[in-house]
DNA sequence: GTTATTTGGTTTATAAAATAAACTACTTTA
DNA sequence: TAAAGTAGTTTATTTTATAAACCAAATAAC
């Protein structure tokens, strides 16, 4: 047993997936994170902030061509909290 | 990738924690839950309900002696949506 | 060529959760 | 018998998540 407190702003649905795809790929942008995660702008952009103040992840904005581009990768610190959440879960799921 | 749906019963911080530990433990009562989960009388009152009303858990009070005593123990039913959660959230953590 | 519509978002408002604080009812101890 | 402890519940507050509205520019349709 021994319940520690899992990282708040990793134990939110869309946070955690982002996270996830992120740590996978590496970078994505905006619309393929949203398409991935099946979320809507308005929720992405206030969850991409987060996690971009928390210092999990790096946002850079860019033009391609004429049109806009967010781009997110997942920062060093980032990837040891997904880490240590990942652990710390574990310890509830397993039986 | 795919990121199914969380059940958002079970992603919670404490009521996660209480369904870990009943599945251990078969059986529970609230002051225990509480010590274990280091959570406040209220804050756990209110998610054993959730728990409850969704039928992950099954809620009998009765007196010990003089004093009240809550005893929870989970259903096949909370059993079954625990272990679907797990399936679920190993495809977020797997990287 | 000017009126939709789409793209790529952000900002603000609303709904839902989690947490904390206050309260109830009874018991035990000083 | 007054104070403190036990075992909770109810209500209020704060925090989160989600949705709705909006903005600016580009593209497509009439």
């Amino acid at each position: 047993m021994g319940f520690n407190q899992l990282d708040p702003l990793l134990h939110s649905q869309l946070r955690l997936a982002v996270m996830s795809l992120l740590i996978s790929v590496e970078a994505a942008d905006f619309v393929y994170i949203k398409e991935q995660t099946e979320s809507t702008a308005g929720n992405l952009s206030v969850q991409l902030d987060k996690l971009s103040t928390a210092g999990y992840i790096e946002i850079t904005k860019q033009f391609e061509g004429k049109k806009p581009k967010t781009t997110c990768k997942v920062t060093q610190k980032g990837v040891d909290a997904f880490d240590s959440y990942v652990k710390e879960i574990q310890q509830y799921l397993k039986p």
